[in-house]
DNA sequence: TTTAAAAGTAAATAATAGTTAACTTATATG
DNA sequence: CATATAAGTTAACTATTATTTACTTTTAAA
């Protein structure tokens, strides 16, 4: 069972993008070519360099079929907990 | 039971990090001057612009305590599933 | 209702990410 | 090995985001 709370770094996000990438057997320009982004700002993102327009990530992750969900530390409690539409 | 596979838009991930904000009685200023980013910069992440960077939208969401896990949509089956280490 | 604090906006400038084009390693594969 | 494809890098330039400062609007409390 996986572990539905645990955090994602940015290294393994970028991790994540390369291995879904490569998984689908697309390469660097097959993606940055139907997104309209550049290579080097894909290579960027797959590097885990922050300093990159969060537009552009979540152009990525679209197209290959990533996505996120938010958790929130919760101060009452010990366990980090999902949050959803009736958390705040 | 919280809805541990829901996707995130970047409009929740925008609401979500207000309630947060308000939550801890903290103001716009609060959050730009503990992080050195500028208050319009932070308005522009709570109206849910993705046109920022990534780095910013980290910045804020570690200092609310809010973080991220990731989902990929597995073309094998049906459901989303939680990326782990030993997904790829 | 007056006041103060917070939210939100705007415009000019500064800072920086993104693009392009070319080049250099790597990684296969015939 | 030789060749082709992909990965990764670099530098100059362009485009866009972030900052600063100031102002307007909203909210809430006295």
């Amino acid at each position: 069972m996986p572990n539905l709370s645990e955090r994602f770094t940015s290294t393994q996000l970028a991790e994540a993008i390369t291995a879904k990438r490569t998984g689908m057997k697309l390469s660097l320009v097959d993606v940055s070519e139907a997104l309209s982004i550049s290579k080097p700002t894909l290579v960027k993102i797959e590097k885990g360099d922050t300093n990159v327009q969060l537009a552009n990530l979540l152009k990525v992750m679209e197209y290959l079929g990533l996505s996120f969900s938010l958790l929130s530390d919760d101060a009452t409690s010990k366990e980090k907990t999902e949050v959803s539409d009736d958390w705040y």
